[in-house]
DNA sequence: CCTACCGATCGGTAGG
DNA sequence: CCTACCGATCGGTAGG
């Protein structure tokens, strides 16, 4: 579980997670089993064994390569020379791009962690404490500069998130808004707001 | 399936609902035995088959009731003579009591719906599709009129009910914010955006 | 990559 | 409400 790969370098290892992380998200975790996830690749289920060593190695790996990526894009944007509301909007944009494109992946790291064995559980729960904090704190800090508004930071970090890991309901549906569509409504909403 | 009985009568069949409701959100439906429930409510497990006939009947009871209420506050909302604006306030602020108050249920409901068996699933979705079409379109009535920003609507509905959603997020974190805050704020950040 | 298989646990029933 | 129990399925191992 502590070795975290790239994404698609098209290893066996990578189609089991990606195959797995596609059924984690339809039925969830608990209720996917190895054997499912063995049909769907075409092998029987104690081949998987020779990819990977457990379930939840697969879970661990899904949510911490998530957690890595957020952690990294912060990371670049908090160095960057942009004002706050302009790190704030592009933090909005990378996580609504990662909702539009992994959004498998996403939404496993955002409702499936609970699975996850200690001592990696409370390893992502830190993290996600973490970067939490430090979105918090980006927000305090544009509303000291005045670039926004007045507002409780921890509770527009818990609107902003949630608002977009809810893209997994719209990647449910039949999809009828297109991609620029929905990331331009949904920033105009988060920073403008509802009321003209 | 089909009664829906209100919440808190008391009867013993209702704490078993609660008490399985408790568990559903903590661990997820399928990660949930019945022994689990039963062990919580100091019974063995067959004991519980004379209160409920099966363990996604529980899920049934407790998903289609929340819909119920969420429904009938909008039927209410709606009948209202309030400006589109306050209506639309009204129903956040309805979804954020819900979710303060029922969030067990309710994040069921968002959640571990996906469990439910047909004929039900097909149910539920379309209460569900239903409920997003009406906020849709009471949102495009604001726009029409010129008290809404003019946004995607259904990007709109998605928003508004994710970010709230989101506050099962905070139940589950030290809840050191209190609840006004958290309402006050939330409400605030999506009726007026992050931008100053 | 497979077959054969294990112990554990599941939802639920029978019968009282 | 209980004990006793069922068939199904689970994650995973042995051994090749």
């Amino acid at each position: 579980m502590a070795k975290i790969v790239p994404v698609d370098n098209g290893s066996k290892r990578d189609v089991v997670i990606k195959s797995a992380a596609a059924m984690f998200r339809d039925k969830g975790f608990a209720a996917t089993s190895m054997r499912d996830i063995a049909e769907q690749l075409g092998v029987e289920a104690p081949s998987l064994y020779n990819h990977i060593t457990s379930k939840k190695e697969i879970l661990g790996e899904i949510c911490f390569g998530v957690a890595k990526m957020f952690i990294a894009n912060l990371k670049e944007v908090e160095s960057s020379s942009s004002s706050v509301l302009n790190k704030i909007e592009s933090i909005i944009r990378f996580h609504i791009s990662m909702m539009v494109e992994e959004y498998k992946s996403v939404y496993i790291s955002d409702h499936e962690w609970k699975h996850l064995p200690e001592p990696y559980l409370i390893d992502f729960k830190n993290q996600r404490r973490n970067y939490r904090s430090k979105l918090a704190a980006l927000l305090q800090k544009g509303i000291d500069k005045g670039e926004v508004n007045p507002v409780n930071p921890h509770v527009a970090v818990l609107t902003i998130l949630s608002a977009i890991g809810g893209i997994d309901n719209w990647q449910r549906s039949s999809k009828k808004i297109d991609r620029k569509t929905l990331e331009e409504n949904m920033v105009k909403l988060l920073i403008d707001g509802l009321k003209k």
